[in-house]
DNA sequence: TTGAAAGCGCTAACAT
DNA sequence: ATGTTAGCGCTTTCAA
C-alpha cells in the first residue's frame, strides 16, 4: 500500500526500466544529502539570494549536485510558504466564438510569461456558473491576479467572488465608475481613424453604415466618424449613416441603400459587413476601390486582407488589450480607477481606398 | 517585517477597510476552531469522505463555520500532500498564427473542466527554449499531464523534457511509430468525405486543388479523394489533380489552369484557396454552383459559411482534438500506441455544390 | 559560510 | 465519531 509506484502505470515495456520518467520526484532534501549541506543551503543557491555568501566550491558542489539528480523544484511547496503563485488566471466568456479573441490569451500569455508569470485560463461561454467555479479554482491555487474578459467590447457586472482577488476587466469594463480597473479598445479613436482613410483618399462626402446591435462600439465608432468629419470641416450629414446587422448578409443587404446615397466612400461598421458589401457591389457592377472607397473595421486576417481588393481597416489591438490587462494587474501601468484605460486601435490601410490625388 | 499586511497596496480608498478582499486567507484551522473541532474533522467534511461518519450536527457546524468565515481551500497545500495537482498543461506552437487554433484549447478546456481540472496553457511560437521552459514551469507545478500541440497537422520531434510527464500530441505526431500517443485529424477520410459532397452533386469528372507545401494534410487529402473516386468506380485522372499555395491569391490563380480542364466541379485543398477561386471564377462570368461546383476544407467560419454562396467545405475538429488529447491523457480513451488516432473531419454542406437531379 | 528548526495549509494514519 | 500527529517540499529566521 506504500505509495512508491504510482504514476508507472503507463511504462511501454514493463520490464524496461522507464528512463528518466516520472518515478518518485527528486526533492531538495535529497540534493542537499547528495551535495552534503543542508536544505537551507542548496535553497540559497538555487534562488540565488545575494547576501547569502556562499562558498564557490559548495555552490558548484550544489549546482552538479542539482543536475546529476534532475532535480525540479516543487511550486507548489514554494507558493505554499509564499503565500500567492506565479500564476495569472484569464476568465473569458468565449475563446471559441470568435476568432480573434484568441488574440487576448496570446497577449496575456506573452506578457505574462515575460514576467514570470504562467496563465490559467477559463472559457466560461458566459455560464454564471461555470464563471465562478472557474473563479473559484484560481483563488484556491492562489493566482496573483485574474483577468476577466469578453469577447465584445461591452459593459459587464462584476462577479462578486472576483473582488476577492486583484483583478482587471479586458475588453470590457463596470458602468459604475471608479468599481474597476479596465481595458478597452479606443472606439472613437478607431472611428476617427477609419473615416481620415477615407478623408485622405480625397473623398468628402462619406457614408458610415453602423451596426443595429446597441454596444460601445456602435457609439463609438459613429462618435469617431463625427469627430473625423468635424475635424476635417465637414458637416456631419444624418443621411449618410445607415445602420445594418453587423454581418456579410448585413453588409450586402445595405448595397441599395447605401447607393441611393450618392457616395463614393463608405466606412462599414466591420470587415464581415464590408465583405457582404463588396458582393453587393460587385452585383452592381461598381469595382472597389474606383466607383466605391470601403473601409472596414477590426482587421480580421482572414477577411480583411484577403478580399480583392484587400480592405483597408481599422485593427481591434485584442492582443494589446491581453498584454496591458496583465501590466496593469501587475502595476506596471498605470491605471486610472475612475474609467477605463483606452487602447489605440491602429489603422490598417490596404487597396480598397485609393491614393488621392489632390484636385 | 511580519507579513501580515501583504498585499494591502491597492485598497482604493485608505481609510475604509477594504470589505470582503484579500487579507490574509482563512484556513482550514481557523475553520476547525472556530467550530470547535480538529482539522481533520473539518478536512473530513470538505472532501465528504464516504467512510467517515461525522456526527449531522457536527457536519452543520462545519459547514456555516465554513461560510461564515468564507473559508477557500487552499490549493497549493492539497497538492503538496498529494503529490500532483488538477492541472493539465497545454503547450502549444501557436494559438495565435490560426483563427481556429483557439478551438483545441477549447475543447482541451471544457473536457479538462468536466473531469475537475484546469488548464494550464503556454504558447511558444515554436520557439524552443521558450518551450523548455513553458514544460519545466509546467512539471513544476506538478502538472497532471502535458498537452503538446501545434496549429497545423504536422509531425514534430518530441522534446526530451516532455517525457518527464505523462504527455499527449495534439494534432501532430512523432514520426517514429510507438513514441508517443497523438490525436491528429483524418485527413483521408475528411478528402474523401469532400470529394463525396461533389459526387453526391451528381459530377464524376472532378478536379482537385492540392497544396504545394508538403504535409500530412496534403497527402491524406490526395489520397481521401482517390479513395472516393475509386469508390464511385471513376478512374483516377493525375491532369485533374492541380497545385497552387494554399492561401487565397494560390486559389484566384488556379483558376486560369482550372478552367481548361474543362470540369465543373473542384475540390480545394482548403477555404482559403476556394475564396481565392470564388473571385477567379467570378472574374470568368462563372457562377457556382451551376458553372462550378466548389468544395472546400477546413470550415474557417469567417470565410465558408459567409461566402456567396456559401461554401461547402469539411471541418477541421479542432475542438474534438483537444478534448480527445484530455481524454486520451486521462486515459478515458483507448491509445493505440503505436499509431495517432484519427479524428474525424466532418462534412459541411452548403450552397457551393448543386443537390443532384438525377439523370 | 552554513546548519537546525519552525512552519506554510492540508491530508491521512492511528488513537481514542 | 472525532482528535493527534506526522509529514508533503520548501523558505527563512536564528544560531553557530
Amino acid at each position: 500500500m506504500i505509495s512508491q509506484e504510482k504514476d508507472s502505470g503507463n511504462a511501454a515495456t514493463p520490464d524496461v526500466p522507464v528512463r528518466k520518467s516520472r518515478a518518485q520526484p527528486v526533492t531538495l532534501r535529497e540534493v542537499a544529502e547528495a551535495a552534503g549541506v543542508s536544505t537551507a543551503t542548496v535553497s540559497l543557491v538555487i534562488n540565488k539570494k545575494k547576501n547569502a555568501r556562499i562558498a564557490e566550491q559548495t555552490r558548484q558542489r550544489v549546482k552538479d549536485a542539482i543536475r546529476q539528480l534532475g532535480y525540479r523544484p516543487n511550486a507548489m511547496a514554494k507558493t505554499l510558504v509564499s503565500g500567492t503563485s506565479r500564476f495569472i488566471g484569464l476568465v473569458a466568456d468565449g475563446v471559441a466564438t470568435t476568432p480573434f479573441a484568441g488574440q487576448i490569451i496570446h497577449g496575456a500569455q506573452d506578457e505574462a510569461w515575460k514576467h514570470g508569470y504562467a496563465l490559467l485560463i477559463a472559457n466560461t461561454e458566459g455560464n454564471r456558473d461555470l464563471e465562478t467555479d472557474a473563479i473559484a479554482m484560481m483563488l484556491e491555487y492562489k493566482v496573483r491576479g485574474i483577468l476577466y474578459s469578453t469577447w465584445f467590447h461591452r459593459p459587464t457586472v462584476v462577479p462578486e467572488t472576483l473582488r476577492e482577488a486583484d483583478f482587471v476587466l479586458v475588453n470590457c469594463f463596470s458602468p459604475e465608475p471608479g468599481a474597476a480597473r479596465a481595458v478597452v479598445p479606443d472606439e472613437e479613436q478607431g472611428g476617427k481613424s477609419a473615416t481620415e482613410i477615407l478623408l485622405r483618399g480625397g473623398h468628402r462626402r462619406i457614408a458610415f453604415i453602423n451596426a443595429t446591435t446597441p454596444a460601445p462600439a456602435r457609439d463609438g465608432r459613429l462618435q469617431g466618424y463625427k469627430d473625423a468629419l468635424e475635424a476635417a470641416g465637414i458637416p456631419f450629414d444624418p443621411e449618410l449613416v445607415l445602420e445594418a446587422y453587423p454581418d456579410q448578409e448585413g453588409g450586402y443587404g445595405a448595397t441599395e441603400e447605401l447607393l441611393k446615397r450618392n457616395v463614393a466612400a463608405v466606412f462599414c461598421y466591420n470587415d464581415r459587413m464590408a465583405m457582404g458589401l463588396y458582393d453587393g457591389l460587385r452585383e452592381n457592377g461598381l469595382s472597389i476601390p474606383d466607383d466605391m472607397a470601403v473601409v472596414g473595421f477590426d482587421n480580421q486576417e482572414v477577411i480583411a486582407a484577403h478580399l480583392r481588393p484587400p480592405l483597408s481597416t481599422v485593427s481591434l489591438p485584442h492582443y494589446e488589450l491581453g498584454a496591458a490587462g496583465v501590466r496593469m494587474l501587475l502595476g506596471l501601468d498605470e491605471a486610472s480607477n475612475d474609467s477605463a484605460v483606452k487602447i489605440m486601435c491602429p489603422a490598417v490601410e490596404r487597396a480598397s481606398v485609393a491614393v488621392h490625388s489632390p484636385a
